[in-house]
DNA sequence: AACAGTGGTAAGTAATCACTTACTTATAAG
DNA sequence: CTTATAAGTAAGTGATTACTTACCACTGTT
């Protein structure tokens, strides 16, 4: 009866609490240093607990990144946004609307382009199809909108799809700049800034008459 | 006396051409799979040579990284192709020519961005200045010309920096859509055809009158 | 022909990796 | 209080890692 008992070092917690923690940790350290790049057990160490308590919930580590990836991506919900975009808006407040939800978006939350960025370079088939359903709902929805401007003959005959890309690529990398790169002579911008210098300037271009 | 002597397996090569061939593998691989994600082992069984063989040309896998990257930025001489621009080019055509200088090398030469996209993921403090020695020359000599432009009347009152960086953004994130992407439904597009298209929105948009 | 220099190999090294096994203990329902 | 359940731990596992050591053999020089 000597004091053979061994004091637990963390509060134990319910399924779902260890369980969100460990995602919220895994996110943070895989949008800083990538899948590969990634320990489990430094993993472990963040969340004070054991390496093996990772695998009662999940069942490997390439599984942990998509549900790291998914969990991030859920919680904006794209399509959503889009949809509930008021029907008055101008065209050029369309385009400033979209743009400055990716901007506060990748600005506030640094870990989900970062996250995205690790899954198109070391993800599998199914981190690529998470990305798709991150970028590609704002693609569509500006086609769209791009393809009628021109049908009504408010807007010069470009295409509609490279158009687009080209619109959310210009504002995706911004976030990149302020993201990744901003500690190199990039200093931070606030997002009301560029979507007032960048986005009229494209939208400018695109309609036919000032 | 007996048939102990070993047959090479591989052609002996001068020092130079071995490290080239090592470096010109390594930069496949390293683009591929990212630094971490990269075998010395398979980097070797590639190159047809013994794993110690690397260790005879590069001190170690980061700085046969480095020198992987500053080989492929330096096949590019930015700021010379810069400087060399035809004074008496239009606003547009710089744009144009600029634009299709970064599309071609990023279409015909995968390797490059996907290095530098994995160079600022896994990379150390020395590969994220060789990044900067990649994208910055061509923000600067937008920067100057957009500050000309405004300075002479012929442009509106943007941010020159915010306008350069979202030009460059503009375009590279193209290359990324065709490189990492283009196996998702982004199918390939021809350099010229997103010049063509995207450019002359931007410009059209910076300048004041048409 | 002898030799030095070096490109090459085989076979390691210790460290580290993701993941597992066997076991302990906190919690909550009856 | 008893007991089932599950959250937790310690201590591994074999595989794999970047990198090294000791040695071999090809080649150009004299």
């Amino acid at each position: 009866m000597e004091s053979n008992l061994k004091k637990p070092r963390t509060q134990r917690l319910p399924r779902n609490a260890r369980r969100a923690q460990i995602l919220r940790v895994a996110t943070e350290l895989f949008s800083k240093k990538g899948l590969s790049g990634t320990r489990t057990r430094e993993l472990a160490w963040a969340c004070g607990i054991n390496e093996s308590v990772i695998y009662r919930h999940f069942e490997s580590k390439e599984q942990l990144f998509e549900a790291a990836l998914e969990a991030k991506i859920r919680e904006y919900d794209i399509p959503d946004f889009l949809s509930g975009l008021d029907a008055d808006l101008t065209t050029l407040e369309v385009f400033q609307t979209i743009a400055l939800r990716i901007l506060s978006i990748g600005i506030e939350d640094p870990l989900i382009h970062k996250l995205l960025l690790a899954a198109t370079f070391e993800g599998n088939e199914e981190t690529h199809r998470l990305f798709m359903t991150w970028r590609v709902p704002f693609v569509e929805h500006l086609e769209g909108i791009i393809r009628d401007g021109i049908e009504h003959g408010e807007m010069r005959s470009v295409d509609p799809l490279l158009t687009a890309r080209a619109f959310v690529g210009l504002v995706m990398d911004c976030v990149l700049n302020c993201n990744l790169w901003g500690e190199l002579g990039y200093e931070n911008v606030r997002p009301d800034e560029l979507v007032q210098n960048n986005v009229p300037i494209f939208v400018r271009g695109l309609m036919l008459q000032t």
